[in-house]
DNA sequence: TTGCTCCTCACGTCACGTGAGGTGGC
DNA sequence: TTGCTCCTCACGTCACGTGAGGTGGC
């Protein structure tokens, strides 16, 4: 009697070499995955099964459990598939890889987690406003210019005035919405130790700096960096600090 | 002179019916978007820019750009366009869709920081135990069965410990990992008073009842009942709360 | 004339989902 | 023989990314 390597069981003979063998539905169940992301796993390479059947069913061994049981903790983890099979196919197998997936993988994940409390926030005072409009901000911006003296000329106030009135929705959105929140993603940033060499700072920085092209225009004249000393004054310490933290971030 | 609908500061001349209209890398640049993305919103009709030059380069106007970044601030909130153009479209266009959607929004979201932090301390664990490797928990639940008699019969137990062994790793993963980790979500969603009607709770359920059926095999018996109010003794009332919270989970 | 921007296909990405049509095993 | 499981293509999903090859505007 030829031992039968398809049976709902799998082949569990006492005394035989062969160990015990699951289905690919059986694995399905015990693992949550779908019979279509095993399948996926095993054309990509990533879990093959040890066995398959004479009729080509494969059969999946307690080894290969092991693996795929690792897979999906670290799939549930929102590792990328690619990055998983660089850590089982390490040399030590627990060794620097996977530490190094790990640790990369935890700090995507804090900075998922501060990212998805600002969004709260961003959706709290959007529900409570009723929208997602971003208000007419540039005239509060430029009544805020022409109260504080010692800045700015009365010329170089006009004209600003003036570009900002050409940039219509463009020049409010980019001073009224998008550069307080880059600025306020900066600031959180250096706050909690992020080094400024990191490419989430640098990417702030990048974004904050075309946004200035933009609201400078074709002739830049100088305007923009007064500008940017009246935020520091009015700003206090801590703002100095994040326009250096965000100088070195442009420069690493 | 016919306007030159076409000139990078687009047609603003005063006294012309046109009003001010921005090109394609204009409107990237301001919004961050890529050239790209406006083709894709252009393509699946979410921001159709209302003009276009003799030769077929788009021109977006104010309006348009408004529209924009109404979509923009939406996608950063991780709402997915379909959902945007639902909102969009309502005939009130800041009434009750739009609020809905904020609604399902913020849910998710905080959804998403509790995943985060739970996924966080799993991380965390991961690093300190050096893996993600799933341990041998079964044996220690056989023990703890064995020490509190009055629950299970020695051949309850028995039948159970050589069901156990037969499962091996599916056994002890689904026993010491995945049920523990399913039943703190399911806590933690209770305590926070998320409806039992959720679907999410009701996913947790459903796994839940998964794995029993491959705890229990081909023939139950109904040491799975004994199992469970063993459980609930041990666990105190909150357990018993669970329980039903569960239960009313899979009958809506 | 030279760059830079813009255009339209059209295929690639990622981790599978979803049938289509056929075979295997109790 | 009837169900249920399994098999292999092969196209679809989502929000774009990434060239390919060509035209437009200062």
């Amino acid at each position: 009697m030829a031992p039968d390597e398809g049976s709902s069981q799998g082949s569990w003979q006492s005394g035989s070499q062969s160990e015990r063998t699951w289905r690919i539905g059986e694995v399905a169940a015990a693992t949550g995955l779908t019979v279509r992301a095993l399948h996926h796993y095993d054309e990509i390479g990533m879990v093959v099964p040890s066995e398959r059947t004479a009729s080509g069913h494969r059969l999946y061994t307690a080894r290969d459990l092991t693996v795929l049981y690792r897979v999906t903790a670290m799939r549930q983890s929102g590792i990328p598939l690619t990055a998983i099979g660089d850590a089982l196919t390490s040399p030590t197998d627990s060794g620097d890889v996977l530490r190094d997936v790990i640790d990369q993988q935890l700090e995507q994940v804090e900075r998922q987690i501060r990212a998805a409390e600002r969004l709260r926030e961003r959706l709290l005072a959007a529900r409570d406003e009723g929208g997602f409009d971003s208000g007419d901000w540039y005239a509060e911006i430029i009544k805020l210019m022409r109260q504080l003296p010692g800045h700015l000329s009365p010329e170089e106030i006009d004209r600003m005035s003036r570009r900002m009135g050409e940039l219509g929705v463009v020049g409010s959105h980019a001073v009224g919405v998008e550069m307080p929140r880059l600025y306020g993603e900066a600031m959180t940033e250096m706050r909690i130790g992020t080094p400024a060499s990191d490419p989430v700072v640098r990417r702030i920085a990048d974004r904050l700096d075309q946004l200035a092209e933009v609201l400078r225009g074709p002739e830049p004249d100088g305007t923009g960096d007064r500008v940017r000393g009246m935020w520091v004054d009015l700003g206090g310490p801590e703002w100095g600090e994040l326009v250096a933290y965000l100088d070195e971030a442009r420069t690493s």
